[in-house]
DNA sequence: TAGATTTGACCGGT
DNA sequence: ACCGGTCAAATCTA
């Protein structure tokens, strides 16, 4: 069953990464090589970054089932927002819309630093198709409306609404609705394809792109409740970062893995206990380092316990902040990792 | 010409 | 009635 070649893969990776861990543990003392270091370092990031990948797929394969278990639940029926999201016509549309509304909900502010031209948020490394923009009350700019473009090839129910700020114009407020369920196979391709895009119309040095994400911090007090369905966004990572051929694209690409980190890479496993007070963290795709992670992460306190500090766990990695010693932590083969529960 | 965007109409919730 | 979200016909674009 290819459900368990995966878990004996993500087990491998997993363990992988352990044991780099404690080589790299007895590499810490000073006659060790700096690059030996670092060589570790990135090996385990590796190690991670598969296994992250590899749960993130499952999860994203586990969603509709998830949702529905959510319908089956009426305590846990507690929605996003219950909006007019289609009609009642038939019980497929049905389906469709009750499914949606359990869908997970995050917010993420991009912001453009020096973005001349630049006319709407910039790639988050999916294909989105805009099918609406409204006049928001008390917004002075209009909020487009986005769905993934293989909603219908695909079924893919992946949403997001762009607002922009009416204090700062240069920060984007992008409400991420639902995971994309879809292959994005070519989810590469589309990021460079749409970084090359970008690059068209805009010019190349003016690509630069703040990211201060905001996971669960958009979150209404509503959508706690959905957040147990709330894994996370489908994503592969990179062998090879992108635009890694295009010395050009370098900055601009890289941003994009970055967010890519945040929507698909961070679990709940290795979330840092780290808490923000505004539960937000900004990066500058200026500081990433060949990692693609960022090196200025700001963090700060907060109360709020399920506030994830999403960059926190991925950018300091794992490494840094695992409170919990590796030796004493082992794999269980038979650990439920196809029990959404324990994502949640 | 196919796919993306624009934009006014429409729908359901409040 | 108002508002946010979505639809879909018209239009644009590569």
């Amino acid at each position: 069953m290819a459900m368990e070649w995966e878990q004996k893969t993500l087990i491998s990776e997993l363990n992988q990464g352990k044991e780099l861990a404690k080589k790299l543990m007895n590499h810490l003392n000073p006659s060790s090589s700096h690059e030996t270091r670092e060589l570790l370092i990135e090996k385990i990031l590796s190690s991670y970054e598969k296994a992250l990948s590899m749960i993130n797929w499952g999860a994203c394969v586990e969603e509709p089932k998830s949702a529905i278990n959510n319908l089956e639940s009426p305590s846990s029926f507690a929605i996003t927002s219950p909006r007019s999201e289609g009609y009642d016509q038939d019980s497929k549309h049905k389906d469709v819309y009750k499914k949606r509304k359990t869908l997970p909900r995050w917010t993420e502010q991009v912001k453009v630093c020096s973005g001349t031209g630049l006319e709407g948020p910039l790639d988050d490394g999916y294909s989105w198709r805009k099918y609406g923009q409204k006049d928001i009350l008390g917004a002075n700019f209009p909020r487009g409306y986005y769905r993934c473009t293989h909603r219908h090839s695909q079924g893919c129910l992946a949403t997001k609404q762009v607002q922009r700020c009416d204090e700062d114009p240069t920060i984007f407020e992008v409400t991420y609705r639902g995971r994309h369920t879809c292959s994005q196979a070519s989810h590469l391709n589309v990021a460079s394809a749409s970084v090359k895009e970008n690059k068209r119309k805009l010019q190349p040095q003016q690509q630069s792109q703040e990211i201060v994400f905001n996971y669960g911090g958009g979150l209404k007090s509503e959508d706690m409740e959905t957040r147990e369905d709330d894994i996370f966004p489908s994503f592969s990572f990179p062998s090879t970062p992108i635009g890694s051929d295009n010395a050009d694209n370098n900055i601009f690409s890289e941003s994009i893995i970055l967010e890519n980190n945040f929507m698909g890479s961070f679990s709940p496993t290795f979330i840092s206990p780290a808490t923000s007070e505004s539960n937000l963290f900004s990066l500058s795709p200026c500081h990433i380092n060949s990692y693609g992670l960022g090196h200025n992460v700001q963090t700060s306190e907060s109360d709020l316990t399920d506030i994830i500090s999403a960059p926190t766990s991925v950018t300091n990695s794992p490494i840094g902040n695992l409170d919990f010693s590796l030796d004493k932590v082992d794999i269980d083969p038979n650990f439920p990792f196809d029990n959404p529960e324990f994502f949640s």
